[in-house]
DNA sequence: TCTTAATGCAAGTGATACTTGCATTTATAC
DNA sequence: GTATAAATGCAAGTATCACTTGCATTAAGA
């Protein structure tokens, strides 16, 4: 009869490389700019051998994507607030708020410029995803009685993360206080005056 | 008396290399992803030897910002159609078109990753012109009658343009061929809805 | 305690941006 | 036309970095 002996060992040590790896990562983004940033840099932070990183992430990429993606799990907060304004300037705020951080910005920056293969695939998920948890905001207005249908939700949204992403990644300019508000009450009242009642 | 000799010789091979060099350049733009691009494969297509287009051009940034400051130089039209939803879409249309080409990625991508100091003067030169035209479009709007002021017209702007960008850039999905209109009528109007007229 | 997965270590490969010294070509002043 | 020197070619080299490989060492886990 044979034994089943597991080929792996999550436990211990791999468990502990691995989290010294992504925080050493995670501390470096905040210091280095995306595009500079080095495997040695992050093995030598991490007290880790070179080597050991790359038998456990393949590429480069695949490492900040790993970590970039813990890192903004879940940061995206779409609470009931009452009113579609109040629940968009919410999100957008949360949003612009994370993009102020370096974390935030070389998660922007690196969604945009990695060509990877997985990166691709966890990029087209994590949009979904976000995309999906506005969708709620925009039915929850319908069922408010606030806007007739949802069908605009999905380019509003785009329209509001995709300033933002804009401002920061192609202007290189900052993020406004009220940059939240004004961007909602653009999309939500339009430029034309109107005679709302 | 001392003859001024000229220190420097800008016609015949000179003019010949540079362009040779800046539409070889252009022409792998459109077919190597701008991050795979090396100056090698530059240098070989134009017939020139690596050398000279590090003497021309200190850096592969500099090369590439100057090909896609030209490439892009002349390509916002911003018509007078009559009105400001015709003139956005005009102009928005515009930009959506380019940002199609491989060019106009390539544009993007590289505008919002070159870190140098020169690419950046010229990024902010760039934005300061794009937003000085549109700001006409929307004085325009207001000699009309459309809008009372102009205020909204730089965000509203960035919005629509944003949007294209991060379509592009950060979600890697195709501008559907409505994509002005849609973009334009849903900063017009806004989302709620309004009696307007 | 023993097997072997996980890691360390050292050396190496390959690609690429960018440099340098010297020979060659060719604008351009005269 | 001719001479000067700017522009280019050529060959070699430096530096950095992603990524690999072979072998020795450490420590999970049965």
């Amino acid at each position: 009869m044979v034994t089943l002996t597991p080929k792996q060992r999550p436990g211990g040590r791999t468990a502990r490389t691995r989290a010294a790896v992504l925080d050493a990562a995670t501390a470096l983004l905040a210091e280095v700019p995306p595009g500079d940033l080095t495997v040695g840099q992050i093995a030598a932070r991490a007290g880790v051998n070179e080597t050991t990183i790359y038998r456990k992430w393949r590429t480069k990429e695949a490492l900040l994507t790993d970590v970039l993606m813990t890192l903004s799990g879940e940061r995206l907060v779409a609470p009931d607030t009452g009113s579609l304004r109040g629940d968009l300037v919410a999100v957008v705020g949360a949003v612009a708020e994370f993009l102020r951080t370096p974390g935030g910005y070389a998660l922007a920056y690196l969604g945009a410029t990695a060509e990877d293969e997985t990166a691709g695939a966890l990029r087209d998920g994590f949009w979904a995803d976000r995309f999906e948890r506005a969708r709620v905001v925009f039915d929850r207005a319908v069922e408010r009685g606030e806007i007739p249908d949802a069908r605009l939700g999905a380019l509003a949204y785009e329209a509001l993360i995709g300033t933002l992403h804009f401002r920061i990644l192609a202007r290189r300019r900052p993020l406004d206080a009220d940059i939240a508000e004004r961007l909602v009450d653009l999309v939500l009242d339009g430029v034309l005056p109107a005679d709302r009642g």
